[in-house]
DNA sequence: TGAATTTGCAGAATAATATTCTGTAAAAGA
DNA sequence: TCTTTTACAGAATATTATTCTGCAAATTCA
């Protein structure tokens, strides 16, 4: 249940990382509670009972705590997606397993979620926009490789560089309203409905909406 | 051609508001450039030879300064789509003027687009995110009287909480993918193709992507 | 018109916050 | 055991946001 948890553990699974995990912890949530300008270095060392020391030995600063996080998160997500893709064998089921993991990843890990659209143009400026840039690249490289093994016949008519904005798009979109409290229907519960919105709209036939 | 200006003048258009619209097009610059967080007061106030008396006078804070950029954008944004809406007769024509409106202000607007993602959250928290959640929703809820005005049978099979991300959802993508530098081609190119699209994912018969 | 009041702005003073630096103890390695 | 590295504490410092006091132009009002 409480997968915040396991995400870190997973990600920093070293015994001796037992404060850099709690402050990680600690910061997520004051950074989603108050936005990350808002909050201080002071807040979230008062919530550790650590010392500032501590956290600039592990982050180097807080853009750097930011980046951790935001990484985490990614990295989390990705395994997701690629759990999903291994399993996709025809393109409609890639097309599902792209729309899937990312809703379900969303709704099983909300406030890591919350933050990553929180953090993106933060991290998008600084030091490490470089990094992001090329993890979005490599993420579309293989998408695009991924997609043109099937039958890419039923992509020709659509521009190439659109395909992923039409796949991802409405679930990101959804996914936000719902981490800003305006709907409050989990995206989970519309995985199947996205997934077949986003397949007619690459063309796919069959399946109308009734 | 220098739309920045104009948009400026429209919201501030007071002769003696020249120093305030200095500040907004200048502050604008700078957190574009390095993010919000990044750009300081002091930065800002050297590049407009003003004082810091003069920027405080005016915003308040920092978080006013970014408030109300971010709000110029949304007014600006529902201008064009309302603009938009009026001329909308049919729903596919509406919905047309949803994703048209959306890509073409970007296309037109892309610093304070820019702006617009780059602030959304941190407006979000903060004093303003009342505002904010107000406006979205009333937003959403004229879109639902506005589509359900027309022959709503076409929708009826979609979740109503859906719709309004199945049709902005694939724009927004891709023009967030387009300001970060993901992308290269302006998303006025894909404006008819991006509208097509979301009529397919709607459920919209004929127009198949050949 | 002329006094009163409000608005726009300057810049020094202050407060809040991020970051550095020095020291210490525990752990790891040799 | 000795050496080196890592993890951490907390005072000191630097940076940045914000406040405050004062003044002049503009506006309002009598």
């Amino acid at each position: 249940m409480e997968q915040t948890t396991d995400l870190l553990q997973r990600c920093y699974p070293s015994r001796r990382a037992e404060l850099k995990r709690t402050i990680l912890r600690t910061a997520l949530a004051c950074f989603n509670q108050h936005g990350i300008e808002a909050t201080t270095i002071e807040q979230v060392r008062a919530q550790c009972d650590a010392s500032v020391g501590a956290i600039y030995h592990h982050f180097g600063n807080k853009e750097g705590l930011v980046a951790a996080l935001f990484f985490t998160a990614l990295d989390d997500q990705a395994a997701l997606r690629e759990a999903y893709l291994a399993k996709a064998d025809t393109l409609e089921q890639v097309v599902h397993a792209l729309v899937h993991s990312y809703v379900d990843w969303v709704s099983a890990q909300p406030d890591w979620a919350r933050f990553q659209f929180l953090a993106r143009f933060a991290v998008s400026k600084g030091p490490l926009q470089d990094e992001l840039l090329a993890r979005n690249r490599t993420r579309n490289q293989q998408l695009r490789e991924r997609l043109s093994v099937h039958g890419a016949e039923l992509l020709q008519d659509l521009p190439k560089e659109l395909i992923a904005s039409l796949i991802v798009g409405p679930a990101e979109n959804y996914c936000r309203a719902w981490l800003s409290g305006r709907v409050s229907t989990s995206p989970s519960a519309y995985r199947d409905a996205l997934a077949a919105a986003v397949w007619r709209a690459l063309g796919g036939l069959e399946s109308p909406a009734h």
